[in-house]
DNA sequence: TCCGCAATTATGTCTGCACATATTTTCGAG
DNA sequence: CTCGAAAATATGTGCAGACATAATTGCGGA
């Protein structure tokens, strides 16, 4: 019937999201199958499923083998944070970029209890403290545990000018990191550190990242007042 | 050279992944053309491709046409957050869910200040505000906007047994979302409906939804004590 | 009736080939 | 020497066909 042509994955893709959104497909209905939309467009079935694929990742669709695509019941929301170099994201901001080592120790005790993070030799880690500043004003300060056995050069690396931050993202590779974004209130050490009263509620995000199975590090990122993690989704 | 045949292209990815964490290809090198790694892999162009894509999506690594593929110099941080129904992020958790409107008007005043959400006709708003339990505690707070020139239905729905965020998510379709987090300190309402010490650190999770530029909904989530938001990040 | 093996089938992926597109590079005109 | 058009080239995408894989279905035997 259609003489629709789309030909582009693209263009299939944008034709079966309208239909979404147009509720021409239900969320929970099947849709057509690959080779009858193909049919239908009067492309390639490697097109189709191009673009029903990119759907699905976005969460739009479902799909099982033998089964077929459906809608999604719960387009599951899915919101992707860039995580920047702390320093890029300040100079992005048009602000002044600031930073100072406040603390570093060889062979320092294992960092709170964090979920996560059962390390194996946890006695013998390097812990650095750092201060990101943005037009001289206290930024976020990073609270950095690293594991000398799988970052030998950690215990002679410098961190006075160039922060483990950025140290460790040049220089280490990591397969595996997990995130956690908490609201905490301000210790009166953190409070000192970011210029805010104790209590304030300070947006934290706790980093563990690993090689291979082997811990890493683990930071905690404890922003200023008034810090916000924006992102956009488009789907 | 090598004889790997590795075929698929999540096996090619995964040995190009390994030749960037071994450093064997170095943050800013530029990786041999998708046809080499064609040849020596003894596969199609097309299986290099894809593998090439992925990782670039991943952000490992930066493409260019004409120009090549290179090893990202920042491996871009990226982390993926699931936004899943309140409900279902209850469910999961093992916890028992309860739900309960607090209160719902018609012509409501336009929301706090928040940026990114320029409304038309400020005045007319829906407002509800429900209570997410956990357990029959108090887990997360809606605050919830709605704009009945988008969401005719909105005036009318019953919001008591099942919640906007539900039952926008399964009826309202949208193009467009920005997302927000920040840490705040409770105000005595909120402290009041999540039992919590007011002033208390809060999560907080703005949420704002377009369908083709007009505005839908907005929505503060306000988390209980301790709440995380999790993500892992395979890369 | 119930269980498990086998046929079925929709999606997943690979291949080889072709052409499109975006840059870079080259080279000639002024 | 400078500028701009034309050639070169690496990635992006499309196509048709084939086989792989995972569910589902249905059949047959106990």
């Amino acid at each position: 019937m259609s003489k629709l042509e789309t030909k582009t994955w693209q263009g299939v893709r944008a034709e079966v999201q309208r239909r979404i959104r147009s509720r021409a497909w239900k969320p929970g209905d099947a849709i057509p199958f690959e080779a009858d939309l193909a049919r239908e467009f009067g492309c390639a079935r490697a097109t189709v499923n191009r673009a029903l694929r990119d759907l699905a990742e976005a969460g739009l669709l479902e799909r099982k083998r033998r089964s077929g695509t459906r809608v999604a019941l719960h387009p599951t929301g899915r919101a992707v944070l860039d995580i920047p170099l702390i320093r890029k994201e300040v100079e992005a901001a048009g602000q002044a970029y600031g930073y100072e080592l406040l603390s570093k120790a060889l062979d320092a005790a294992p960092p709170h209890v964090v979920a996560g993070m059962e390390r194996s030799d946890a006695a013998h880690l390097v812990h650095v403290v750092a201060l990101h500043r943005a037009d001289e004003r206290p930024h976020v300060l990073e609270d950095r545990w690293i594991d000398p056995a799988s970052v030998p050069d950690a215990a002679t690396a410098d961190f006075s000018t160039k922060s483990p931050n950025e140290w460790l993202l040049e220089n280490v590779p990591f397969t595996r990191s997990e995130l956690a974004i908490r609201a905490l209130p301000a210790d009166p050490d953190t409070a000192g550190s970011l210029d805010v009263a104790e209590g304030t509620a300070i947006l934290t995000l706790d980093r563990a990242t690993w090689l291979e199975g082997r811990p890493v590090t683990f930071v905690r990122l404890l922003h200023g007042a008034d810090h916000v993690i924006r992102s956009s989704v488009t789907a």
